[in-house]
RNA sequence: GGUGCGGUAGCUCAGUCGGUAGAGCAAAGGACUGAAAAUCCUUGUGUCGGCGGUUCGAUCCCGCCCCACACCA
């Protein structure tokens, strides 16, 4: 009936550690596809065990991209993550109908079903010079710098968070216009489907799932792993759950066990900042992971 | 058995010279456009260990008891 058979993006997104990677390689094995990853730390070929990394069994079932591909000395944001992403997608499209993208990073998801505004590139020394100071003079300085040059940014943005005021910063003294101008919020179009599933499960379950799953990362390694990435314990890579609070243990201010248990509540904080995200999103349909059938059900049904 | 120090929010503790109490962490909710596993915002009623006493009024003072820790025997 259809004259041309439309090309479809299944999304699976959800919180760390409820079952995407398993999922996404059924669902992928059923569509003969391939899956492009949307998580900012397993792009890293430096970090395994604590961002819990696909298997080698796994990554040799059916290939993922956006695993390991990158290093923690590159520059990856959401930006990135959307180039390489749309460019994956369309090269893959020439063999394939439909393609999985999984992960739990929001803003990359976002970026790639909706794109992000176009804001110039910032020249890096504008960025280090900013964050140079503010490390010097503090949040006051960062509020006093936004308030006299970027009054509109002081009136409407974040002005207790030194995340986005930098970034204002550096937007509003390398291209002499706020960043607001530039934030448009306008969704991109994409010229294939989009299918979004979420999977979800009760609280005490992937808490559970989390416990365990952190408690199996300390015996596969993870601290050694993290020993081997002291010297780049500064990068934005490595701002990261169960890295940072094992480097705190190696620094000697709190044990081992205090240190699992803090990555243990990291996680579940972080788990819960992706259920507030992915919850705003009205276009996912939200299942357990156990429903691999209906996922597929549903996405076939919706592509026919 | 004796002495000392404690028993206050889920945890660690502060405090009330007597007018029913507050921080950090946790927890809950939220935000999110080039760091997003990051960053930030909002939310604090709890027999102030128990029972008595003094008092207009006790979590705070007094007595007894229970519990924990330390030291002495």
């Amino acid at each position: 009936m259809l004259e041309k058979r439309n090309k479809t993006v299944i999304v699976i997104a959800g919180p760390t550690a409820v079952g995407k990677t398993a999922v996404a390689i059924t669902v992928a094995g059923h569509f003969n596809t391939e899956i492009i990853s949307a998580d900012s730390r397993q792009c890293f070929k430096e970090l395994n065990i604590g961002v819990a990394r696909p298997s080698e069994d796994e990554l040799k079932e059916v290939k993922h991209y956006f695993i390991a591909s990158h290093s923690i000395q590159d520059d990856v944001n959401a930006a990135g993550f959307e180039q390489y992403a749309l460019e994956k997608v369309n090269e893959l499209f020439l063999q394939n109908d439909v393609v999985v993208m999984v992960g739990g990073t929001g803003l990359y998801i976002k970026a790639f079903c909706e794109g992000l505004d176009d804001i110039p590139s910032i020249d890096p020394s504008i960025r280090e010079n900013i964050t140079e100071k503010y490390e010097q003079k503090g949040l006051t300085w960062l509020q006093q710098e936004i308030q006299q040059k970027d009054p509109g940014f002081y009136e409407a943005g974040e002005i207790q968070n030194p995340q986005r005021m930098m970034r204002a910063l550096e937007v509003i003294e390398s291209t002499g216009q706020s960043v607001l101008h530039f934030r448009k919020g306008q969704k991109a179009e994409r010229d294939f489907d989009i299918v979004k599933i979420g999977l979800e499960l009760p609280k005490e379950q992937l808490h559970h799932n989390i416990h365990a799953r952190v408690d199996k990362m300390i015996e596969a390694g993870l601290v050694d792993e993290v020993k081997g990435l002291l010297s780049f314990k500064q990068l934005n890579a490595l701002q990261t759950v169960g890295y940072s609070e094992i480097f705190d243990h190696l620094g000697g201010n709190i044990s081992l066990e205090k240190a699992i248990e803090q990555i243990k509540t990291n996680t579940r904080q972080y788990a819960k900042r992706q259920m507030t995200w992915f919850r705003r999103d009205k276009d996912i349909k939200w299942v357990s992971p156990l429903q691999e059938k209906e996922i597929i059900d549903y996405t076939s049904n919706r592509n026919s």
